[in-house]
DNA sequence: CGATGTGAAGTATTTCACAGCT
DNA sequence: AGCTGTGAAATACTTCACATCG
């Protein structure tokens, strides 16, 4: 439910750009293909955003989803694994347009540390804890070998850091007050083959 | 639910490297943190793979997954976008190992038209209906920028790709046959954010 | 009017619990 | 005894439909 919250924030930023200055339920449900009662349900789960007879006002919505995902302000977030991966997150625009901003980083291949990427400097994970306090970091990105998943997620909820979006294919065992997001590529493609063989 | 059915395989390949020769549904589900009754549920649902009073066995359950899922064979793969995001998931071995080949790559800037990356050669979007039908591509992976993705999206699904993988913030319209999964990082990212901020 | 917010109804998903097989 | 497969019960989620408000 909290997904869709995100995609109602990302609609209707659209919107916003389009100089649209309400939306009702049915027009926000259409674009997201979803019923005109889920997209009122969900709302309404909050408070009590609408106006009866005109719809929501964009901009205000804007500003209480961003108050309600806690979008409203930074997040600071460590990158953990330099590879592939790591490398095309760490100059993902989105993620600084909205809020989410890489401070640190960390690799354990000796060549890499020492050395700077995206005007970021590459450590050494055994400095975790500082850079988590130091940086003042809530977040982490996974972006390592299977391998070495556990590991990591256990030095960075061991510093303090409350949640990882893990791009590695494997499933993490975390303190319950540290959340885990997971991105399963190879997951996703085995969906699309699934439903494509039909 | 066919979410689950790819984790299972991924837990069972782990066992499997293991040399584990049989698991219960109780132990399968301990490691993805399910129920023993839910994962009976979701594999009887394709048919009786299990032994009352031994389990399931692994070797033979993976193979019965990947034919219910269709990565029993290779899916030739086209990506469109060779920025940051693109260039990460060309090199990404997981893919391949798992049957994925990306076979095809277009790129709409005229720099990088021609150019060779990772073996591939990046062609114009406009030949994507010649690159699908002569390497035989069914899926697809759109890692480009969200005001191009629709028309890219367009393209492919004309072009006879059955299902895409989409980076892009955006929110597509496909045919009915046409099956899309998202990949929303700025979306994971808000979700960690609401829960932490709890 | 046109659109919200929301109880009630309707679906879908998950868990329970147990007969039956090895 | 141990574990599957599966109806039945319990939850969770979605849609309906309508009173209500600007």
């Amino acid at each position: 439910m909290v997904r869709r919250l995100t995609l109602y924030l990302r609609e209707l930023e659209a919107l916003a750009l389009q100089r649209e200055a309400t939306v009702s339920s049915r027009v926000l449900g259409a674009a997201l293909s979803l019923t005109d009662a889920q997209v009122r349900k969900d709302l309404a789960a909050f408070g009590q955003f609408g106006q009866p007879g005109v719809g929501y006002r964009v901009d205000d919505l804007i500003h209480r989803l961003r108050g309600i995902l806690g979008t409203d302000r930074q997040w600071n977030v460590l990158l953990a694994g330099a590879g592939n991966i790591g490398r095309a997150l760490l100059t993902y625009k989105p993620f600084e347009t909205k809020g989410f901003r890489i401070v640190a980083v960390v690799d354990s291949d000796a060549g890499k540390i020492g050395k700077s990427l995206g005007g970021v400097e590459i450590h050494d994970p055994a400095r975790i804890n500082p850079l988590v306090e130091t940086h003042d970091i809530t977040l982490g990105i996974l972006a390592v070998p299977a391998t070495a998943a556990q590991r990591t997620a256990d030095a960075l909820a061991n510093a303090g850091v409350r949640g990882l979006l893990n791009f590695a294919p494997t499933t993490l065992q975390t303190p319950d007050d540290v959340f885990v997001n997971s991105v399963d590529l190879v997951g996703q493609m085995e969906q699309l083959a699934f439903r494509v063989k039909g």
